[in-house]
Parts: structure tokens; C-alpha cells; sequence
DNA sequence: CCCTACAATTGGTCAGACCAACTTGGACAG
DNA sequence: CTGTCCAAGTTGGTCTGACCAATTGTAGGG
């Protein structure tokens, strides 16, 4: 499912204005060129420019009114900007990967809670189970990002928290793909393994509070160790380049 | 700004197909009628049903491929269903504000500690002058409502967390109009004075993991004021018809 | 029963047109 | 010179009708 099929000539045209919209080449509150003049540039319809535009209205950063199309300031946009953002440099911005590894897991650590406190004998036995397989990981080591992952959306999903699946969605879509390359060689942190005990045992003891905490660490010892990742690329990128 | 404009005939036909599928008019997977079909049905052109159907499928509900469009189980859908979902009946549905005002809480609790690391000292004091304003409310119910949102959205944009701002905008613009009607009558909850008392303190010491804790603290409280106030909603509701 | 080939349907694109609402610029009154 | 108001031009919203490529559903052949 959700695979790469060939754009869209709307989507293209919606990626252009985007990117430029997000570089800042139009400040906000200004105009966009017309449809005609940008169904022109683009060399293609008016329809597909308006599909376009419309794309970008409803990513927060483009307000289209009978008369003209102007630019919004990005903080008033939708969460789905985060993922061009992301995308914008061939190395994404540290700092905003560091805010959104940070929402991530604040929301993690409400799900834990839910999670834990309405698990079923059965769901904390999955969990453990999953927590098993990062403590003790097989020779693969993709198999351990799978099981994080697995483990992030298992909690979520017992949470029984709608608003909170759905935020988890937008950022993992947006995030784990890109994060995942740059993001490849991951060390397991020392002290991991110690966390993961602790979570275990707090499912184990059905304590949600427990649980809540074991993760805040262990996120915020992710959160620090991709953030050392990532600031040694910048360095050889720019020793390379 | 962002005035009710007069509904476009895309939106219109958006909104009606937005609802069936939240409505579960159509099962998750399901195949939706082709766009000639809706043009037909809502007696418009292919384009505006086309605009109305891109709409829904960036709001996560539908999933559109040349031959044919699908329904998406909300679980994958966009924060910004949110809004159509509280709007679905004439009560919004409380379980859902129980998470919605759970995850704000959250997130504000993770502005205020990085609201309190960073700020100036005149920042400080402007936290402290609104919070002033709902220890001491005057005569105006409204303003208090007012102190309280200019707080959250100070607090959001000194935090410098964009995904955190991204997030509360969304939850904020869908959640907020639709609570105020409501919620009327807000009551200030017992305990409240001392917990705004406890975030001033915070906030005079700048110590963010008290504040932060403060927060937490206020957000429970409004949170169970105001499910026990849509709960008595509900059963007048009941009652009279 | 499976698999291939064909035909119908679907979304994607395109061109051209009209309308209502808005923006702009200039004429006019003060 | 300043401010107001109006008219012309521009813009988005809607509509029609058409063609293409891809996917679907189906009937026929293995």
C-alpha cells in the first residue's frame, strides 16, 4: 500500500509552490502569481494550477479568496508542512527534528499511560513480548527499528486515543521515512537496556505512572543520541562539501 | 480574517461526502461512486466534485487512484477530521473532548517548561501579568475564557516548538469555537486559585518543571469541570427530548 | 480452475468560456 | 493636494465537453 505512483501533473505543480513557499521566496501576506499566469509558467491548465493551489491552502500555507491567493505566515499552517520542512535540505533541520522527537514523546508517555491502564492480560502480554525483542536483539538490526516501531504504534493503538493516533500518524509519516536514512548506523544509547527493564517491569506491575516514566527516558535518550547522529553528519557534510 | 466566506460548491459537496464517510456510510475500503456519478447526484460539474474529493482525501479519509476511489479508516486519517467529528451531531462527542483536551494538556505542559527555559525576563512578566488576570478576574466572564487562551498561545509561541504550535493550531481553531457554546457557563473549579498560584510562583523562580507541573495540575481540573459539565449537557439533553 | 485478452469504466488532463467578486487606477469633488 | 467614488480590468468559481492512460470487470480460452 501507499506506493510511489507516478504524480500527479497537480501534485508537481503543488510541490513546486510549496517548496518555494517554504524557502520563504514569497513573503507572507503576499500575493501569489494568478492561475492563469502560473497555468502559463507551469505549462499546463488552469485546473491542474487550481488542484495545485488548493493542496497548498489546505496545508495552511496559502489562503486562496476570490480575487487572489496570498501566503501565510508558516506557524498558522497544518501539521502535514512538517514533512516538506523536513525535506527541504538534503539534510533536515536539526532543531526541528529535535521538537518533533520531543512532541513524539510526550505523546508517547500519555499513551503509555492509557495503554497500560486499560490493557487487557493479553495486550500487556504483546507489549512485553515486543519490549522483549529490543532487549534482546537478533543479529538483525532492522528487525529492532521494526519492533520500536511496533511497540510505539501497539501502545498508541490500545491508548484508545483517537487524537493521538492521528498526531502519531502525521508526524511518523512524515518523519520515520526521512529520519530512517539519515539515520542508519543507530547505536543502541548506554542505559537503553536498563530502561527497557524498567518498562517491562512497570507493564508487568500494570503501573501506568511507572510506564509513563521508563519511556520519557528512553525517548529522551533517543532523542539525544539521534541528535549526536545527526550533528556528525552536518560536520562531515560540511567537511565534505 | 477568516471570515465565513460563502461556501464554494466543492466544499459544499466535501462537507455532505465528509460526513457520510464519518458517519460510516461507507465501510473502510469501500469504493466510493465515481466523480461523474457525484456530479451527477449534487447536479454540479467533474471539476467540483474533483476539488471536493481531493479535499477529502487530504483530510486521510479517502484514498483516490485512477479507477476508482476508496474509503481510509479514520485511524489514518488527518488531525483536521477532528473538527468535522465534534461537529458530527448536535452534542460533541465527549470521549473525544476527554482526549482532545488530554493531549492539549500535554502539549502544554511541554510548551510551558521550554516557554519558562527560554524567556526574557519581560516575557516572564507578560506570563505573569495574564495569569494575574485570572487570578483576579474582573467583572467579565469572557475576558477570563480570553485570559486563558492568550495564556496557552503565549506560552506556545515563546516555547520556539513549531510542531507543538503546528498542533495546538489545528486542535485549537477546531476544538475551541465548538467547546465555547458549550461550556457557557464556565465555573472557576475549586482549587483553581492555588494552582494559578502555584504557576505564578513557577514562573517568578522560572522553574520549568514546576510550571510545567502547574499546568498539568489546571489542565485536569478544567478537564473534569468540563466533562461534568457536558455530561449535564447530555442528560437535559436527554430529558427533554 | 486459472489465466489471458478484451471492453467498459475510472481518474487525469486539457481547452475554452462565462460570471460574480475583487482589485486597481483614475476621475472627480472637497 | 487629499480623499472618495466609480468603472474597467483581473481574479477565482463554475461549467461544458472532450481525449488519454490506467485500472477494473468480464468473458473466453487454456
Amino acid at each position: 500500500m501507499a506506493e510511489a505512483r507516478t504524480m500527479t501533473r497537480a501534485e508537481e505543480v503543488a510541490e513546486v509552490l510549496r517548496d518555494e513557499i517554504l524557502r520563504g521566496q514569497y513573503r507572507a501576506g503576499e500575493r501569489l502569481p494568478s492561475e492563469r499566469e502560473l497555468a502559463s509558467r507551469f505549462e499546463t491548465n488552469r485546473g491542474a494550477v487550481r488542484e495545485a493551489v488548493k493542496k497548498l491552502e489546505q496545508l495552511g500555507i496559502a489562503a486562496v479568496h476570490p480575487g487572489g491567493a496570498r501566503v501565510v505566515p508558516i506557524e498558522e499552517a497544518t501539521l502535514d508542512v512538517i514533512g516538506p520542512l523536513l525535506n527541504l535540505n538534503s539534510l533536515p533541520d536539526v532543531d526541528l527534528i529535535d521538537q518533533i522527537t520531543e512532541v513524539m514523546g510526550a505523546m508517547m508517555v500519555v499513551a503509555v499511560r492509557h495503554a497500560v491502564e486499560r490493557a487487557s492480560e493479553d495486550e500487556i502480554a504483546q507489549a512485553r513480548a515486543i519490549v522483549g525483542r529490543l532487549k534482546y536483539p537478533g543479529d538483525d538490526e532492522a528487525d529492532r527499528i521494526q519492533a520500536r516501531m511496533e511497540l510505539a504504534r501497539f501502545f498508541m493503538s490500545v491508548s484508545q486515543n483517537l487524537v493521538l493516533r492521528l498526531i502519531a500518524n502525521s508526524l511518523r509519516m512524515q518523519f520515520v521515512g526521512r529520519i530512517k536514512e539519515t539515520m542508519s548506523p543507530t547505536r543502541m544509547p548506554s542505559g537503553y537496556a536498563e530502561l527497557l527493564e524498567q518498562l517491562d517491569g512497570a507493564l508487568e506491575a500494570k503501573d501506568p505512572r511507572a510506564a509513563g516514566e521508563a519511556m520519557q527516558s528512553l525517548f529522551n535518550l533517543t532523542r539525544e543520541s539521534m541528535l549526536k547522529t545527526l550533528r556528525a553528519a552536518y560536520m562531515s557534510a560540511a567537511a565534505g562539501g
